[in-house]
DNA sequence: CCGTGGCCCGAATTTCATTCGGCTCAACGC
DNA sequence: GCGTTGAGCCGAATGAAATTCGGGCCACGG
């Protein structure tokens, strides 16, 4: 993970469809050298795959909540079974597993605020392991268009 | 929209890298169609772009927390200079504006408790506008792999 | 019946991904 | 000092993909 990998890295999240050649003419570098090191860095997990990022308008989702939620028995199973469950609700974006006062914060989607309140009347009043939960409307998300490495410095410096 | 642009957004979050023709094959369509139909997927703003995922474990970046934030006043210039300017720090991965009892959400991700600490210290205790925050680490961030389009029913259905 | 436009197709061309033999250079042992 | 070894890079060659474009099909409206 040298800078040439970060480069590479910095790159694809920009643009995920960039080309071989693009992206090497870009650092500099020879098409066949690129390719080795974007592989590598595929190998190594570094870099996960490629999304397609969608407009939520399009899908018909202009509605956004987040859902911060209690469950009880705290234990591994109903934790696990919870968060694999609410990850494949199609209206589910993402879901936080949080230390604190919330066990869960859950990303949600829907049409409008009638299929909210129906999603969650359906998916989290019905829950026996929920014991309570919260609502809050979301406004707007902005998402950084980047993540770089962060430098190994010194939190005092 | 109809449920060949569907199935096209649908393969390209599963992997965006996906060559043309392939994605062709999968529909059963001549692969000029296919690049006709994902090219107006994108001059509509319904494919947004493309972005590399990347684990931030490699990226030096294994905590994770959800800061809820107040600001004061909620005035529109203030709002928004917020969001910016925080949104652009290279430790935010997204912001959410909220409605409720917190105005934001911020997502955070740092080397270590430490840098974490040093980073709300630096960020959020020093700014004016800022007049309340929580910090929430978080355990595990699960994404639904794939967001389709709702379909338009009857929110009692 | 005869345009007209939307949508799709497949062949041709250009560009790209991928392979592979060879080069350079630094580290190492003798 | 000197040969060996291995890692990393390069560029030409090959095969695959993206892109273009002329044309076919079909539903619709006059």
């Amino acid at each position: 993970m040298d800078e040439v990998d970060s480069a590479i890295v910095h790159h694809l999240q920009v643009d995920g469809r960039l080309s071989n050649r693009a992206l090497a003419e870009k650092l500099g570098i020879a098409p066949s050298t690129c390719l080795e090191r974007t592989r590598l860095l595929h190998r190594r997990g570094i870099i996960q795959g490629y999304k397609a990022q969608v407009s939520l308008r399009a899908l018909n989702r202009p509605v956004q909540a987040m859902v911060s939620a209690q469950i009880r028995p705290l234990r591994r199973n109903v934790v696990a079974a919870f968060e694999q469950s609410v990850t494949r609700l199609p209206e589910v974006v993402s879901v936080y597993t949080m230390a604190g006062s919330d066990d869960f914060l859950v990303h949600v989607t829907a049409q409008d605020i009638d299929h909210l309140h129906a999603f969650l009347l359906d998916q989290f009043t019905n829950r026996r392991e929920i014991v309570g939960f919260r609502t809050a409307i979301i406004y707007q998300h902005l998402t950084n268009p980047v993540l770089d490495p962060l430098p190994p410095t010194d939190p005092q410096g």
